[in-house]
RNA sequence: GGAGGGGUGCCCGAGUGGUUAAAGGGGACGGGCUGUAAACCCGUUGGCUUAGCCUACGUUGGUUCGAAUCCAACCCCCUCCA
């Protein structure tokens, strides 16, 4: 490809966000002329979203960073079908309570990394309940449902993998497709929408609304997938310990999100750091070059930007100034997470196991048991010899707490009241 | 509607009457080595009040001293035929 002349494309593609895209020629025109409205659809599954929407949301903020319009679209309506790429099971069916309420919550996440509002370049949130819920099926059939060719649906990745590996794909989910390639249609419409980007998974969703578009209204759209994200090491991103690398501060504390990003593989460094971070390429560039132990000092600037990006700068630094603390002085910090037993509890003695599980180490007293015996659990970085071990009162330290650790990193304290 | 094949633990996948909480692989977690990395080596991987008990191989019943394994009915998936 030649490098391309608008900001918005040039900085896409240098940071590594582009995997396919439908015309980049013609995308780079229309952008190098002025700001263009282009949006990302997310579902409404959950009350939050994970690492595994990051590349999606962080395009978003560099559309906006490049002086253009992005629009996230909250799958309000399509969530009621439920996507089946990727997924070989149906999704459960969400009531409509549930998902206004993760529409909320994940609109608060997207105020950490867009600016709102009604300007030429503010970010704009909409729902496509708005034109979806009130379809009239024949009608719609008959407009719309013509253009779609089901021998060539049956040929997408999405109902392909369901197909092969011979899992139910359901008609309600068959859909879709069609109705996620009409949200583009009503998007180029109501809000003179040109872009839809996604995650390479999406392609063929992208592709029908773009063909649909032009068979509707003569209008040529444009299609960009995001690649799909793996560590160096081919696992996918955005599993942790404990479970999804959520992004609300709920469901994922800070720290932990600041930990997350400090683990990083060495080879993945720098590609992250053009991804997760506004930091300009010739910076990312030195510190991706540092060798040996000093790319830790590149990690640790990962984690506080990403970090600063999604909670805050002050809870960026306070995460850092734990992980130091907690690292490399091997102190106990203040701020790592914590669970309160009540003191009389105590005083008569409780399993080790036990605090491990209500501790949020593990997730079940067996599982703790088995930590145990394995070597990795820790009362007050003392390894805890004896399975069934009891912690009394006689381990609070000096700091008036009890420090639980399974395994070197993950760390929680028990304050008795 | 007819004929055949199939539904196993987080995932894939063995297992056709007992020694099966279920081979093997993946993933995950822990230990070792390191740099809070990767690679590599080792261990663990249903729950509980853990030398014991309980739950589990689509569902419900049955045969048997004993069933993931045999039988019946039902549910779901796949393939071919109508």
């Amino acid at each position: 490809m030649t490098s391309p002349g608008s900001d918005f494309l040039k900085a896409a593609v240098e940071r590594g966000f582009v995997h396919q895209c439908t015309d980049e020629k013609a995308l780079d025109e229309l952008a190098s002329r002025g700001p263009i409205p282009a949006y990302i659809g997310f579902d409404a599954t959950a009350d939050s979203l994970h690492a595994g929407s990051l590349v999606p949301i962080m395009l978003l903020r560099l559309l906006q960073r490049t002086g253009h319009k992005p629009i996230v679209l909250m799958g309000g309506g399509t969530t009621k079908v439920g996507d089946p790429s990727g997924k070989d099971e149906q999704r459960q069916l969400l009531t409509d309570d549930q998902i206004d309420a993760n529409i909320r919550g994940i609109r608060r996440i997207f105020e950490n990394f867009l600016v709102f509002g009604d300007g030429p370049t503010d970010a704009a949130m909409v729902d496509n309940a708005e034109w979806l819920d009130d379809l009239q099926y024949i009608p719609f059939l008959r407009e719309y449902g013509r253009h779609f060719s089901v021998n060539r649906m049956l040929g997408f990745e999405s109902v392909k993998l369901r197909l092969e590996r011979e899992h139910p794909l359901s008609f309600l989910e068959f859909n879709y497709m069609v109705l996620q390639a009409y949200d583009f249609l009503e998007l180029s419409r109501r809000r003179n929408c040109v872009l839809q980007m996604g995650g390479s998974d999406q392609w063929g969703n992208i592709v029908a609304g773009i063909e649909l578009t032009h068979k509707c209204d003569h209008r040529q759209l444009y299609g960009l997938t995001t690649p799909l994200l793996t560590t160096s090491s081919g696992a996918k991103m955005g599993k942790t310990a404990s479970g999804a690398v959520w992004l609300n501060e709920g469901r994922l504390s800070a720290y932990d999100y600041w930990q997350y990003w400090r683990n990083t593989e060495d080879a993945d460094v720098g590609r992250f750091l053009r991804l997760f971070t506004d930091l300009p390429l010739d910076e990312i560039g030195r510190l991706e070059a540092l060798g040996g132990a000093e790319i830790n000092e590149a990690k640790k600037i990962l984690a506080g930007e990403a970090t600063k990006l999604c909670h805050g700068a002050a809870a960026a630094a306070a995460a850092a100034e734990t992980a130091r603390k907690t690292f490399e002085q091997g102190v106990i910090a203040e701020d790592l997470p914590a669970i309160a037993v009540d003191s009389g509890e105590l005083k008569a003695g409780v399993p080790a196991y036990e605090l491990i599980r209500r501790a949020g180490l593990a997730a079940s007293n067996g599982e703790a048991r088995r930590l145990i015996k394995g070597g990795g659990a820790r009362l007050n970085d003392v390894a805890i010899g004896e399975e069934t071990a009891q912690v009394t009162s006689a381990d609070i330290n000096a700091d008036g707490v009890i420090k639980l650790s399974a395994g070197k990193k993950r760390h929680a304290l028990v304050r008795p009241t």
